[in-house]
DNA sequence: AACTATCAGGAGGTTACCTCTCTATGAGGT
DNA sequence: ACCTCATAGAGAGGTAACCTCCTGATAGTT
């Protein structure tokens, strides 16, 4: 009985909640290797770009062939990161400070900027994947994979909203 | 060939994504009433604890029956919002320049502060909530009401790590 | 009375964003 | 060539939402 109203908050209390677990979970995954999430979210986009292959979701279509191992223009890796591109700035600045990434200009275009991984930058990333492999500690491994693919299915429905990616 | 593993960024990001959405949603949404999810969020908390009426959610079953609708403790907000006691020291702050709750000693422990919604506070949640409902705009509602108990399901799978509550 | 735990908040820091503005450049029209 | 307008990246400066470490008052325990 006190409990019966679509409480409209608690699916968003809940995904809150999931969310900061997550993101603490991943901070202490990464602080060993020197990465925040966040770097690690770019180092990841970058990476799985890599010359025109043509996999990877939708908003990051935008590989050029530029550096080794794939580049985005910071406004792509913007878009990836689904952040303002002044905020993506920022990133790369932290990502080029300790090696991982480097600025290379867009030949095609003298006011852009490529964003490379550095074979640095591509070493740790996958480091930091095969860590991750071996820990086995997925956040969401306490679902089981049925579950785990329910819950794909459910979150993809609400960031796909319509159509648009964003 | 070069995807089918079971690429485990692939929920974190869109769990990522999807919390991303939601909170500028909610934001856009608030910003009219001058409050921020966070805000929303402590008056929802202080509002969902109006007497010893012993409904809610575990974490914060600490109701106080100080002021006019249900008072906490900063420490017991700070439980309720899952943040650090100091932090909600921030938000409580802001609520109260903004006259929508008070802090009020607890006459039973003069260490602590009891934290009470005014009467503005009060109205302005139940308006926040009125409007969200009137809109019909809840981020969820794109599920159908059998995907939002599962998306709730699995949520609380991810929450409740075994037992604790944190 | 002494000791220790707990409360709220001061000081100061970080991360992850934002907007607004500047400069260099590209692209289209005339 | 020239003028206009959009776009790229980044400087300046700001905010929300966190954090830890420390303090001063108090409570509970011995």
């Amino acid at each position: 009985m006190p409990y019966d109203e679509p409480d409209p908050a608690r699916l968003g209390d809940l995904l809150h909640a999931v969310f900061r677990r997550l993101r603490r979970r991943w901070a202490e995954q990464l602080a060993p290797f020197g990465l925040t999430p966040h770097q690690f979210r770019a180092l990841d986009a970058l990476a799985g770009c890599r010359g025109g292959t043509g996999h990877r979701h939708g908003p990051a279509g935008n590989c050029r062939p530029g550096g080794g191992s794939g580049s985005l223009r910071v406004k792509d890796l913007a878009d990836a990161l689904r952040i303002a591109p002044r905020s993506a700035t920022e990133v790369v600045d932290l990502l080029e400070r300790k090696g991982l990434v480097e600025r290379v200009p867009d030949p095609s275009d003298r006011r852009a900027t490529l964003v490379a991984l550095t074979p640095r930058g591509a070493a740790l990333r996958e480091q930091v994947r095969e860590d991750r492999r071996r820990e086995s500690d997925e956040y969401f491994s306490r679902l089981d994979p049925a579950d785990r693919v329910e819950l794909e299915r459910l979150l993809r429905l609400l960031t796909t909203d319509g159509s648009a990616p964003d």
